[in-house]
DNA sequence: CTAGGGTTAG
């Protein structure tokens, strides 16, 4: 464009900061705003709209929160992007209840709400484990007069499923499918990821055919459904073909698609497998493998190494609530009580959520191995750690 | 030219 001699406007700008945005590259948005600035052209609404969500996808609420202000107190006219931006940013980096309240603010500033800014919220409500508060707003855009779109059929159908509500889930699905919704990738993958959990994987199939027919492309998140349906299945060869697929089409591998396949590897009894590609995966630099650890690190006590998982979850320098529930999970039954109620306590002080299942089998092992009194140590040491996170 | 739903582990 220069040496045509055109001259970037501020939508040619808004282009690149919302490219660099949308691959988390933040000094890039930084730079092409100040560039903008120099070249006298005045940033608006969408350049605004775009640095603030960069903000919120490089994990700086706070920068976000202060480009908000300078919408608000400039005489630049904040659009509902804006506020959906704000919202679904606010509640990404963990200020639900701050994001519940800018809504609210907006309703009594009359801003009427869009379904947009519901389905964000609920779903920010959903993910934080918010259901009561989840099922209140959902009821609340039925009564405001909107009629549910298929993104808040997904996201409600997904927040069941991640609750461990299948059944609730499953008869959403059926609701969509009666009410003649149309079916995107998004509500398949769902609705598919769901069936394979519950081993249902014939009914799984017959969704990813229909999928198909329904003339869907198939994403990257689509193929990471299908390998998992696969190792599910204990095909690990279907899985490992279609990988060669997936390139063949130009797509990439991500840390989803390597953790299905170490967690499938493990369940198929391939613990040495599962290693050697979790050493590709750190090689290969990926941002996450946590949760591929995690897989490992249970695969390895399944196999009954357990002393071998104690030495690599000592080496990991990031643990979850899984994590250590698994661990103490797989501790007792191999009934190493002691180690057990070590880690357990090391969660407690710590303030790691850990399942209560595995809780009550520490106790459980305590006491049945003859260990009364350490038992209800413990369970009253369980009591006295409520009391520090209210 | 901007936002929002989907895929992994206990």
């Amino acid at each position: 464009m220069k040496e045509a001699g055109i001259n970037p406007d501020v939508v040619t700008y808004n282009s690149l900061i919302a490219g660099a945005s949308k691959h988390c590259l933040l000094s890039r948005c930084l730079d092409l705003f100040e560039e903008m600035l120099q070249k006298g052209l005045r940033p608006d609404v969408w350049s605004y709209n775009s640095l603030m969500h960069c903000f919120f996808k490089s994990g700086q609420p706070d920068e976000a929160n202060r480009v908000f202000r300078d919408i608000i107190l400039s005489n630049i006219d904040p659009s509902t992007t804006t506020f959906n931006i704000m919202i679904n940013g606010l509640c990404k980096n963990g200020y639900t209840e701050n994001a519940l309240m800018l809504f609210r603010n907006l309703q009594r500033h009359r801003f009427t709400p869009q379904i947009d800014t519901y389905n964000i919220l609920i779903n920010g409500l959903c993910k934080a484990g918010r259901l009561g508060a989840a099922r209140r707003l959902l009821k609340e855009l039925g009564q405001s007069g909107h009629i549910p779109n298929a993104i808040t059929y997904t996201t409600v159908m997904k927040c069941c499923f991640r609750s461990r509500r299948f059944k609730q889930g499953l008869e959403i699905f059926t609701e969509m499918k009666e009410k003649g919704y149309t079916f995107d990738g998004f509500a398949y993958c769902t609705i598919i990821g769901a069936l394979v959990k519950m081993g249902r994987t014939e009914e799984a199939n017959e969704l990813m055919e229909n999928m198909v027919t329904d003339g869907i492309e198939l994403d990257m998140v689509s193929y990471n459904t299908l390998i998992n349906m696969y190792c599910k299945k204990g095909n690990l060869e279907a899985a490992y073909n279609l990988l060669d697929e997936i390139e063949k089409g130009g797509f990439e591998c991500d840390e989803y698609t390597h953790t299905i396949l170490i967690d499938g590897l493990c369940k198929a009894s391939n613990i040495e497998g599962a290693e050697r590609h979790l050493r590709y995966m750190t090689m290969m630099g990926f941002d996450s493998n946590l949760v591929a650890f995690n897989c490992w690190l249970d695969g390895l006590c399944k196999a009954g190494e357990v002393d071998y998982a104690m030495k690599v979850f000592k080496s990991m320098e990031l643990k979850d609530s899984f994590t250590y529930s698994s661990l103490v999970h797989n501790l007792c039954k191999a009934r190493r009580f002691h180690s057990a109620a070590k880690l357990l306590l090391s969660c407690l002080r710590s303030g790691v959520k850990i399942l209560r299942s595995a809780q009550k089998a520490v106790i459980l092992g305590l006491n049945s191995s003859g260990y009364s009194r350490e038992a209800s140590r413990l369970r009253s040491k369980i009591q006295l750690a409520k009391l520090l996170h209210f």
